[in-house]
DNA sequence: TTAAGTGTTATTGTCGACAATTTAGTGTCA
DNA sequence: TGACACTAAATTGTCGACAATAACACTTAA
């Protein structure tokens, strides 16, 4: 499974390719957030057609990575802190309902398949200590589990294939590889567990939970940072 | 406010106007559900050219009404009970968060402006037996004011911008002009309440419980008509 | 010095044509 | 008759050029 569209099939056409490059580097930050985005030297650097690179923009301005207007031009989304958190809000009620759908709807060979991988997980974390490979690929792994579980093409429409990027833009950007490894780990245990029960209720509940979490821990990492600047200004 | 897109500013392009042309004829059924889109034939319909048709389809594919395949082309999505039931879900998911943050966000002229709007409803469904207008345009009405409550973009641009566009389509295509009239407006009386007591957590519950009503009153519906069908083969 | 107005430049929107791919149809062979 | 291969037609993807709109610089007047 491709990690960051395991619902799309693979590109195939040259907007295609250009969007997942233009999309990579707006999420690594190579094009940095707030920026015009100039259609001409774009398609001049891709070396393609303006035609082929606005498809690849509009792909862009699907998934909330870039904003278009009229007879003005494309700008890549900023990065605001409000932004984030209204973000994680959505991402709240969104996983919450498709956790509850997987509770309801997921096979059992898939939640036999979740478990197994969390069983992966932990070795990888005690062997490693684990908070950066188990934050990046699988935190990201276990969210898409649970989603492409709801067996509900809305909701997973929405957050794999839009939210997702934005939210690993962000990720990039502001340098969140989440000091909650161990923590997360216990949570997605429960989550897991949950499932396994059919307890839709609660799997909703401790997902909700589990999301709102990573906001209040970004929303006092900020609060840190801002008191950090204040100090050193005065 | 214009009802259809209270977020967007106004068609400025021809490809806005196509767009617009095109989304309300899928809306109404005029290009029926499932049916494959022809670029050179919509383009010579409209008397447009390919580029600007297809700038118009992908708006079009935005907001989740045509799907399209690499070298094959765009087909209008088909209205599917079990797509109906997903949206139903979704929106069940977004919309409770919403009312959740209206009850957090909304200024109190906001609510109080809510609050008039609902005694004009009141008034008008009293006098006209209101079923037909306090559903179409009374109930949406309701909803956008909840969801540009929230004050959260990415919530505003979901629902509004994306996801209400199917709803009226489905709507249109199977007839629903909902019978739960009088019973919805004291739901939404209920909601304004919780949101102007500042509680979100209640303003969710109510919200999610009516959306839910409806989704089971759709199904009861769905049930009733598969009887009706099977006695009649009989 | 600022404000408004005007002309120029650059960017975006739209067009028609060509290339690449898929689909439909035809014919051949087992 | 059915399945496969091949050809032809239609559709989609890509390209470069032109038209329309917005941004910018400059001039002029208060």
């Amino acid at each position: 499974m491709k990690i960051n569209n395991p619902t799309q099939q693979q590109a195939v056409t040259t907007a295609d390719k250009v969007f997942e490059q233009i999309q990579h580097a707006i999420v690594e930050g190579e094009i940095p957030s707030g920026s015009k985005i100039s259609e001409p030297g774009l398609a001049k650097h891709y070396q393609i057609s303006r035609s082929t690179l606005r498809e690849a923009l509009n792909r862009l301005e699907k998934c909330h990575l870039i904003e278009r207007k009229a007879n003005v031009g494309s700008r890549v989304v900023d990065c605001s802190i409000e932004g984030l958190l209204e973000l994680y809000i959505t991402r709240e009620a969104l996983e919450g309902m498709a956790c509850r759908q997987a509770a309801l709807n997921m096979t059992d060979e898939e939640i036999a398949d979740m478990q197994a991988m969390l069983n992966v997980h932990s070795q990888t974390q005690e062997l490693k200590d684990g908070i950066a490979y188990y934050q990046e690929e699988g935190d990201l792994d276990f969210h898409y589990k649970v989603i492409l579980g709801s067996h509900n093409k809305q909701l997973i429409e929405l957050i794999c294939g839009q939210l997702y990027h934005l939210i690993r833009m962000y990720r990039c950007q502001f340098g969140m590889n989440s000091p909650r490894a161990s923590r997360a780990f216990d949570e997605h245990s429960r989550i897991i567990q949950a499932i396994a029960d059919r307890d839709g209720e609660l799997a909703e509940m401790l997902m909700r939970r589990h999301i709102a979490a990573s906001r209040k821990n970004i929303e006092n990492k900020i609060a840190e940072e801002i008191i950090h600047k204040d100090r050193s200004k005065i």
